[in-house]
RNA sequence: GGGCUGUUAGCUCAAUUGGCAGAGCAACGGACUCUUAAUCCGUAGGUUGCAGGUUCGAUUCCUGCACAGCCCA
């Protein structure tokens, strides 16, 4: 007993099979359009209503509905650029009139006619020929509330895109970002590069990596969790400014911010520190912000959001003071600190000093900063990769970008003391996962370097106005069903 | 990992205190040569996420599981 839905299948199996018959399958069909939808609707909206154009074009796309009037049919077409009304009426088609009766919603077809408005102003192709291309074999989610269902729209992207319009948005406004970012460092110089996704040791950051296998190495590998090393090497091997656009894979949970592939921007730039870095990183985000958005001023799940650059600035310090509320000395020691953080409702049971410090600022200060703000001067224990401050060793010159409550960029000046950075590497980092390679580069010598990571997908998701992340990847990661 | 909510026709959603599972769109048949969420007449479409339990009777109550969403850790 077949389903319901097998039977709306059936249904138009058969259509295709009949139009098979008659024309021939639609596969093997060639038909190349030489107009699209958006410039018909511009070269055409000064026609009167009535007026005929004289003008034959050809058209294809998608049928996303049918109005039929005995010998009359009206179909709306939608390509890339938009959405026209065709006209089909039997004394024009003659015998092919009655193929129109094979077209479902959802079909690709090949269109040819003339432009004229309907007596109520809609531009429309009067049919001259039609052919199909592709037939849709599923009904296509209802017209008019599309589809709703969040995991349907995860699962079934190509679906979501076809109606839901603010997912094309989206798509569209991503790839813009991402080219603008990289005209923006391009234009100043730096150079793009790809480094190793297969890691033989994931560095650069702390994160449970995902491990495969090489056969004929017979090796492991990790699958980067950073490119953070590689790229200094780059800057040891005279690269001055560098940067990659990278996808990164952290083993750990998802919500509404993780994924376990997400994109990230890190650029490094010789001879430049932190605070260098935090006016690169104003200046890219407030051109990228502009160049999208046409404006500086954004809003953001009902926060208005001032992008401007020349953002607040607190020290790790004074912000734990002035917005949490928590007047610390950095050189608190363990049982003090522990004392204060369970105070806040953490439990630091499993937690080390610097993920400690991590969750009081995640708690007590981070929700407050909607407006962009720089955190900066770290305890050195939460940034083993970064420069010390020399007038201050318990701090790393580090800051972070926060905006909407979230984090949005980290960057530090680069540890290029070799010695010491072998130290921290030994003291705070997993011993399985310290790749000597990167410290044998930083013995040649790195010059001193800032380098700043952007998590992209976050900034999509604060132009698109998206509250998960996984609005703004296209296959987000979900469990299988 | 914890809490809350959801899962009903292809899609969007109903279903009163536990009492015959419904509508709109889509589909199918018919009428209609300027409609546009076309209209009108008619037809069909369901293992109510899965597995149990309580009950004369479960979409509804209970337990477990799966997936998702939100919140928390």
């Amino acid at each position: 007993m077949p389903s319901p839905e097998e039977l709306l299948i059936q249904e138009r199996k058969e259509k295709l099979s009949s139009w098979i018959n008659l024309k021939g399958n639609p596969c093997w069909e060639k038909f190349s359009p030489q107009n699209q939808v958006e410039s018909l609707h511009k070269k055409f909206s000064s026609l009167e209503k009535t007026e005929r154009s004289g003008a034959n074009v050809r058209i294809a796309g998608r049928i996303t509905a049918q109005r039929t009037h005995g010998k009359a049919t009206f179909l709306d077409l939608k390509d890339e650029t938009g959405k026209i009304q065709l006209y089909g009426r039997v004394d024009r088609l003659a015998k092919s009139y009655g193929l129109l009766s094979k077209i479902d919603i959802g079909d690709i077809i090949g269109a040819e006619g003339e432009v004229f408005k309907t007596r109520t102003g809609e531009l429309t192709v009067e049919l001259s020929y039609f052919t199909l291309l592709a037939k849709s074999l599923h009904p296509l989610p209802d017209k008019w509330h599309g589809l709703q269902d969040t995991e349907l729209r995860y699962r079934k992207r190509w679906l979501d895109l076809l109606v839901n319009p603010k997912m094309r948005d989206i798509v569209l406004v991503r790839a813009k970002i991402v080219k603008i970012i990289r005209d923006f460092l391009d234009k100043r110089g730096f150079v793009e590069v790809e480094t190793p996704i297969m890691q033989p040791v994931p560095g650069g950051a702390t994160a449970r990596p995902f491990e495969t296998y090489h056969n004929a190495l017979g090796k492991n590998f990790y699958l980067r969790i950073a490119p953070e090393l590689y790229l200094k090497k780059l800057v040891v091997g005279g690269l001055e400014k560098v940067y990659e656009l990278s996808r990164n894979f952290r083993n750990e949970g998802i919500d509404r911010f993780h994924n376990p592939e997400f994109t990230m921007l890190e650029a490094y730039q010789a001879y430049a520190n932190y605070f260098d870095i935090m006016e690169l990183a104003e200046q890219l985000i407030s051109y990228v912000t502009e160049k999208v958005k046409g404006k500086l001023k954004i809003e953001y799940d009902g926060n208005r959001i001032d992008m401007s650059s020349s953002w607040k600035r607190f020290t790790f310090k004074e912000a734990l003071q002035q917005i949490g509320g928590i007047d610390i000395d950095l050189k608190i020691s363990d049982e003090e600190l522990r004392k204060i953080a369970e105070g806040c409702g953490i439990n630091t049971r499993d937690l080390t000093r610097s993920q400690i410090f991590e969750h009081l600022i995640d708690k007590k200060v981070v929700p407050y900063l909607i407006q962009p703000t720089i955190l900066y001067d770290y305890p050195y224990e939460t940034a083993p990769l970064a420069k010390r401050k020399k007038e201050d060793p318990l701090v790393v010159e580090r800051f972070e970008l926060f905006i909407a409550g979230w984090e949005l960029a980290n960057a530090y000046s680069e540890l290029n003391d070799p010695l010491e950075q072998k130290q921290r590497l030994e003291k705070f980092a997993d011993e399985r996962f310290i790749d000597y390679d990167f410290l044998e580069s930083l013995e040649y010598g790195m010059p001193p370097a800032g380098g700043l990571g952007i998590g992209i997908d976050r900034l999509v998701m604060l132009l698109t106005d998206s509250t998960s992340i996984r609005e703004v990847i296209l296959f987000p990661q979900l469990k299988s069903k």
